[in-house]
DNA sequence: TAGGCCATCTGGTCCT
DNA sequence: AGGACCAGATGGCCTA
């Protein structure tokens, strides 16, 4: 039923466009593969079919800048040495449950000034957000994630695990 | 091989 | 009218 387009042979003559063809080498180049659904499985032509060339291009391109400002959030949060790169949930998850443990760090220290404090950034010795994400249990089913606006990721204590460490990411 | 993650395409909707 | 945004669909890649 469904139309089968080979993306990478030429066989797919529904759009025999250099723009196409041009799309596909820069995409080479990049080192990424045309990926997903073929091109011209619905047909279009024209005018229509240009708007749809542009458009998707567009989509692109955002999508591109999208993951550019995800890759500047997996940069600017703590490091993990040695790991796989965060995925997208991941990386939005952890950043919001960062940035409630850094709350809770300025929180804390203006209710007891002289107190020493936990580090903000604390040194990530042991465990790692990824070394069990792939092992059988889904990051978006974590029971520790809080979504809830009102609610901190980990109500009970200040520590790794506030950071999605420990049992799982989030 | 199944499942997760991801890139891309696509059409719809909203906004300028 | 055209662009931005979004969600669904599709299929490739990777790992357990």
């Amino acid at each position: 039923m469904e139309p089968v387009f080979d993306l990478d042979s030429s066989s797919c003559d529904m759009f025999p466009h250099s723009d196409v063809e041009e799309a596909r080498v820069e995409l080479g180049q990049q080192k990424k593969r045309r990926r997903g659904r073929a091109r011209g499985e619905v047909q279009v032509h024209g005018v229509r079919k240009n708007r749809r060339l542009k458009a998707n291009d567009r989509e692109r391109n955002r999508m591109h800048n999208l993951n550019d400002a995800l890759d500047e959030l997996r940069r600017v949060l703590p490091a993990f040495p040695d790991e796989t790169k965060l995925t997208k949930i991941e990386t939005l998850r952890f950043a919001h449950n960062y940035i409630w443990a850094l709350s809770e760090t300025i929180r804390i220290a203006d209710l007891h000034p002289g107190a020493p404090q936990q580090p903000a950034s604390p040194a990530w010795s042991s465990g790692s957000p990824c070394s069990s994400r792939r092992s059988g249990s889904s990051v978006s089913s974590s029971p520790s994630y809080c979504s809830s606006p009102g609610s901190s990721p980990a109500h009970d204590e200040y520590s790794l695990a506030a950071f999605g460490f420990g049992s799982g990411l989030f």
